[in-house]
DNA sequence: CGAATAATCGACTAGTTTATTCGAGGATTT
DNA sequence: AAATCCTCGAATAAACTAGTCGATTATTCG
């Protein structure tokens, strides 16, 4: 079910790159917050280097560029959000509250991930479409994740929906039509309350009386 | 009581510049979002410009540098804060809640203050000595707030403090230590918890028992 | 109207920053 | 010792940025 980001693991490793793969991680994970921070223009190598305690030209031995470091920081996010998001359904049985978590996790993650877009915008960045291509698979992934799960509340008779395809595409856009504030306003405001005002209408749309 | 951020407000205003002062506001107000989220170096004047949708160059028109806006800027939000301060003093009557209620007002400022703080370690900026003027007299008011809300507590008979200019300073001084993890971290840890903690501390070291 | 002032903006520049390269040298394994 | 791994300072070309200037448009007022 989860098919995008797929990480190559070769299984060949010479012994003397034992700690390269280590590197490259620990370069991501530190760069991803100064990315998520700043974005990706305002960032800087320096930046990224200093607070690796490296020299500037070092970290090219393990990224080709800066925008290869940005790819590789995406796709780890996308990585950890794939994961909190299939814990968080996990982990509660009844599907009204599995539907909150994935929808509460997802925007949650979306507030973070919105620094990338706000660096993207900025300019030209044809380079980019990688990120509409992570970003259409993840699309994919979640209409399966939400049709799943509004399967099973059909199931279990919590739900009743006409056709759960269709039904999860209409979540999806309400989902998106949420993100939006989220990318152009800097105040946090009602994020959680109109969060918590469309799941009632969704549910009390939804749930078999 | 206080004698810092004293704006000048000269009465002579030709009927042209009505909307001047206004438009220097809002400019303030403006790249006052984007120096806090950005730090005064990632800041640009383009970004300040745009936000305002303005030509960049007429802002020059209001201010006469990067560094006049951002003096402005400073000045702009510790009137603010000036303000939050004695209002929150103010909305309570206990010296114990007036004690709280200053010092998590003050924290919370403080948070938002950090990012201009990070933008100057930055470089050399010898030209921004005076925030450090600021500074000082804002630390000579805060001691003179804190003094007074210790002698008041101590009138009504619920603090017991010997020498309420050096309780006023030791206060100080801890507050300030509390500052340091706030501008060197990025992850917004347990600065609440903290904060309580040392409340607690501080009180059931100087509440008459 | 028309002149004077207010305000805006595009184009330009000089100085700075930045991503990236390169090669020399230290470290570590073989 | 040779080979491979890794680090870094110095150099650079391209991009960016704060600030200037003159021209242009809007607004006020006699």
């Amino acid at each position: 079910m989860f098919y995008i980001c797929q990480q190559d693991n070769p299984i060949q490793r010479s012994s003397y790159m034992i700690n390269k793969e280590e590197f490259r991680k620990r370069i991501i994970i530190s760069a991803g917050q100064i990315f998520s921070r700043y974005g990706f223009k305002k960032t800087t190598m320096k930046e990224i280097a200093k607070a690796l305690k490296m020299g500037k030209s070092s970290i090219y031995y393990y990224f080709q560029s800066k925008e290869d470091i940005f790819a590789a920081v995406v796709l780890h996010e996308a990585n950890i959000l794939r994961n909190e998001l299939t814990t968080a359904i996990k982990s509660v049985e009844s599907p009204i509250d599995k539907m909150k978590n994935y929808v509460f996790v997802r925007m949650k993650s979306f507030e973070k991930l919105a620094n990338y877009y706000n660096a993207i915008f900025d300019k030209n960045l044809d380079h980019f479409d990688f990120i509409e291509t992570i970003r259409e698979k993840y699309d994919r992934e979640e209409l399966a994740i939400l049709r799943l799960i509004l399967y099973h509340g059909t199931r279990k008779k919590v739900f009743t929906v006409a056709n759960s395809e269709y039904t999860a595409l209409a979540i999806q856009t309400t989902l998106k039509g949420l993100e939006v504030p989220l990318f152009w306003k800097r105040k946090e405001l009602n994020i959680e309350n109109r969060l918590e005002a469309i799941l009632n209408v969704l549910f009390n749309g939804i749930v078999k009386k």
